[in-house]
DNA sequence: TAAATTAGTTATACTTTTGTAACCATTACA
DNA sequence: TGTAATGGTTACAAAAGTATAACTAATTTA
């Protein structure tokens, strides 16, 4: 029971850096946009529209943090802040659909070197890969996307 | 064909702020380490000893930036400088033992949050899980973790 | 209504990461 | 042997991430 834990873990834990090499680097390199801005907009792409709370806790990142990629991300016109009816302290941050189109652009071009590896796999590799990865998303999401 | 690398991609790229928040986050706040020296870390024990330049290829850093790292690790006594018998120019970097030591221990604690997370699943997505990650790993390892 | 909480920003200081160019030592090669 | 290429460091600059405290505005609650 607790060893399954660990070896899961184990496995996350190398994943990761491959992805970090694959994803977030390329990134930095190919798109004006930081990997701190990317996480913000795939969280507002998972759950619509967030306060600035919501989405530090969304990336277990500090709210001064969050103002400041926010800030970029409004100058650059992915998003746009909206005062909440209901509450007035509360400011709802949501995509543009200028933001929701350049971020599928960005992941993709991000994604282009990781891409360029998979088309190395055979078939079935592929079918086992995809499987696979949407498990992991699945249930990755399911307990670690809490907001 | 193209579109199973897209989702695969796609997965992968929804994988990866998730992992960023469970691990190299938790690095930062538990550890006198940075997730830039984990990543070395990591490529140190998966290809046992590696030139300066090999560790950045291993992870697309540009030289200046492995030579700061591994200047902090061997600070820390996780490494040591090693100069090639062939090719004076060479220098090789290898785990000392309590850098091994260290690096499993910050991976256990750095891992906790996750983990915590993880015996929240019931036994049949343990499984599913352990599985899943395990067949990611090893692809991603085969196609992403060229020296 | 006064005090405590909450949401968000500003300010500040620091570390890490990134990128580039210049540099030295060694090796390969023409 | 002289030139080019390689491995690594140094130096410099700038961007990004991290952390904390202090602050304003709005809301809750006692």
């Amino acid at each position: 029971m607790n060893q399954i834990v660990e070896t899961i873990a184990e496995n996350l834990i190398s994943i990761h850096p491959l992805l970090y090499k694959s994803i977030s680097r390329p990134i930095r390199s190919k798109a004006s946009i930081t990997p701190g801005g990317m996480f913000v907009l795939g969280s507002l792409k998972r759950h619509g529209s967030l306060s600035m709370t919501d989405i530090g806790k969304c990336l277990s990142m500090p709210k001064p943090h969050i103002t400041l990629i926010v800030d970029r991300l409004i100058e650059a016109g992915f998003v746009v802040r909206q005062n909440d009816t209901k509450d007035r302290r509360i400011i709802n941050i949501s995509l543009t659909s200028k933001g929701l189109k350049d971020f599928e652009k960005i992941k993709q071009k991000s994604s282009e070197i990781l891409k360029s590896k998979l088309i190395l796999l055979d078939d079935q590799e592929l079918e086992t890969l995809a499987t696979a990865t949407q498990q992991v998303k699945e249930i990755l999401i399911s307990i670690l996307s809490k907001v």
